[in-house]
DNA sequence: CGAACTTTTGATATCACTCAAGGGACGTGG
DNA sequence: CCACGTCCCTTGAGTGATATCAAAAGTTCG
């Protein structure tokens, strides 16, 4: 089955390793995928406030949820990366909470509550993948909240880095120790509750120190263990199994 | 349908509002929620790596998930008031990747995942409700991100009470403006990413403030506008639609 | 080539933390 | 019924991590 994982499509990519999936069902997935569209970055898929669109799958680029608070200030709640799809159930829902926008040229796909629903009754593999995904992403969810809460400054960073750099090799979009990173210091700084500036100082140490390494948006783990070790990261939230390796 | 939620039963009057139940859903949940168990404060329902045991219902009392940062530090990651329950689908994992214990002396029913299955597969409405209510955990969820991402210690502080006093409202287990908080002011600080003793002298400064009373574990909001103002309190996470008139 | 955005740097300020000790409240056992 | 232990709340003093402010230096792109 992990010959079969060699696909270029994120999507199945990371549901095989949360199901088996038949021929049929990546047949399926391979065809809900097709019809991804460019989307600039900064385009909001889902405002705050307005009724939920339909599902939006990702197929290429980084989005997040976020919200701002009274005060104006900002909060990134989730990063979405190829493969990822956003709340199966939210069609339920008469209005969106939060937003959901683009950090980067995205390559997106929209599926209408409709096709949702079928997968989800007529295909039981691809449903329970996508269920269990959805819990991952809670997962996720809940570590970032014990990010923010529990952790140091360096300890925030270098959490977030090590959860990118695992997400991101499931579904082919990292090497061994590389990944794009199409974010602002300033993304960075809302999605950690730090000050931007205070994200850069962090960056140039974590740097300094030879545990990363930056170049325009591409960014090299020239340390992995040290910087776990840094983060105190404990992979067994994103639920990879075997996958966990790296 | 308004004077058939004024059934004592917390989840039949959280659902009630998610979804328009028959008596036949009713009479279902009733029995469903008829095998509660005393439980006692500090106990676990469910560990971080062992596998899950099903779902939990709270009755009632207080419950929390919570998880311990490699520093040691606490997160707790959400309360869970009576007519919560834990994640419908948890029986996909493997393991936890994060612990629920009982804050106060609880009452609280295991649900095997048989029957969460039968509820969700024969009962559409209850289906419905209940994909609802987990959608709005996860807002929620993000809503916390936010309180301890941008927020102040007297916001954080106050946002959670807002929150509280809507959702124990919404079960009957709030008057117009108290309820009991049965947890300890260690509890709130792991809350909101606070010391204790800043926890202890934020609820002191609202004391002072005449915006809130609390009397052992009775806490008594005297001015909720002034709470909500401060808290810049948006409750439209919550999903309650007509009921958030509170 | 200029405008807009992002990164970087330095100086200063502050909110919340830590440490440490005292005072209640509550329950248990003698 | 009192003594004692434990847990929680409270207070004060000192500290520190991170924020804020402001400006300069890069970068990107039309």
């Amino acid at each position: 089955m992990d010959q079969n994982a060699r696909t270029s499509n994120p999507l199945i990519r990371k549901l095989e390793g949360f199901a088996s999936l038949s021929d049929a069902d990546r047949g399926l997935l391979e065809r809900v995928s097709a019809s991804a569209r460019p989307i600039a970055a900064g385009t909001d898929l889902a405002r705050e406030g307005e009724p939920p669109d339909g599902v939006y799958l990702i197929m290429d680029g980084m989005a997040c949820r976020h919200k701002r608070s009274a005060s104006g200030a900002r909060q990134i709640m989730a990063y979405l990366v190829p493969g990822d799809l956003c709340d199966l159930d939210v069609a339920l829902l008469d209005q969106m909470e939060h937003n959901i926008t683009t950090l980067s040229d995205c390559s997106v796909v929209r599926i209408t509550p409709e096709v949702v629903a079928n997968l989800l009754e007529h295909h039981p593999a691809v449903a329970r993948a996508l269920r269990k995904s959805t819990l991952v992403d809670e997962a996720t969810l809940r570590e970032w909240l014990v990010n923010v809460g529990c952790r140091s400054a360096d300890e925030r960073i270098a959490h977030l880095l090590c959860e990118l750099l695992l997400r991101l090799q499931v579904v082919g979009k990292a090497t061994h120790d590389s990944f794009d990173l199409p974010v602002t210091q300033q993304d960075l700084a809302d999605t950690t509750g730090l000050s931007s500036v205070h994200v850069n100082r962090t960056m140039q140490s974590l740097q300094r120190q030879e545990v990363i390494a930056l170049a325009g948006t591409s960014l090299q783990i020239l340390d992995l263990p040290r910087l776990k070790a840094l983060a105190g990261f404990k992979p067994n939230y994103l639920h990879l199994g075997d996958r966990a390796a790296a």
